[in-house]
DNA sequence: CCACACTGTCTCGACGTCAAGAGAGTCGAC
DNA sequence: GTCGACTCTCTTGACGTCGAGACAGTGTGG
């Protein structure tokens, strides 16, 4: 089945045939998929009177185990954003009560964000919430089609990763 | 090479021994790699004094072919925004002299967005810096693995662009 | 020919993000 | 000890996006 893409690359390849466009075959598709996605987990967050950005944050803290607690640094990596941006987060989500501020007792500049056992429950909740939406979006690929997906796309974020930039 | 997707699904695994997040490996991996591409696009571009989202608009129009002129509407589905946000992006374009407005001849509602030749040509020179990025990024697979790659991203974006949601 | 539902674009206010930089605290070299 | 480079978090102001709804124009069924 033909996609966005596919339209789009054949346009380029009529109007600019000089130029080898086959990069955007990849890299174009992720950066669709991803806003598609992004669409897709709003609306399963709605249910649970959650925001996308608050999924992050609470499941970051969740993964992390008791006592669920992490540096606003820690987030940062996990969750892809500014230190700006985290700072707003963690006030908002404070004040609804579903993570609270620690001093850190090992370094006075420092700060841990603790889950509070409302933000526990609602981080689980929404996790299989999401997994059942994802489970769905990926009912086209068969069990090895998926993780042959995912081998190879962990070939793209891995530097990223572990290369900080 | 072990990435951050990685160090989730283990995290989880840990946490959540009951719940299956095998769809994490694919559709995490892709969401987090949109967000480094999009740090890295807008790093790029900044060379050519243009942000994502004006080279998203200039290169629609630019892959429509003579005149270089489509509707709001149409750039809508292109570039996956709102019409609110489309209504501020033609606005900023045309008082950067990138794009004009023009009535639509055949539907008095209508508007046509056209690029003029400093909008081309601004097209035409960042898309090659973009191919020559992602060409970097790509070097981590085979042309054989970018085209699986291509083929297994077609499948999941296909029902979205083919079923409007 | 005229309702009436629909379409295409724009307006508006609220919100979240970013980049840059400030301030407090840490730690190694000397 | 203490100076200076570094790290960590927060502050600020500008900006772009969204969602909801307004409005003009279209075109179809009766």
């Amino acid at each position: 089945m033909e996609d966005e893409v596919d339209r789009l690359v054949a346009a380029w390849r009529r109007e600019r045939p000089d130029l080898d466009v086959e990069p955007l075959e990849v890299l174009s598709r992720v950066s669709r998929l991803a806003r598609h996605l992004d669409r897709a987990r709003r609306l399963a967050f709605s249910e649970h009177q959650l925001e996308p950005w608050e999924f992050d944050v609470l499941t970051a803290l969740r993964r992390a185990g008791t006592p669920y607690q992490l540096s606003p640094g820690q987030l940062l990596t996990q969750t892809l954003v500014t230190s700006g941006t985290m700072t707003n987060r963690i006030d908002r989500l404070a004040k609804k009560g579903l993570v609270e501020r620690l001093p850190d007792p090992s370094d006075r500049r420092g700060v841990l964000v603790r889950l509070t056992d409302e933000g526990r429950d609602r981080a689980d909740q929404s996790l299989a919430g999401l997994l059942a939406q994802e489970r769905a979006i990926l009912g086209e690929l068969s069990r090895a089609q998926r993780s042959e997906l995912a081998a190879l796309l962990r070939q793209l974020t891995a530097p990223f990763d572990n290369i900080p930039g």
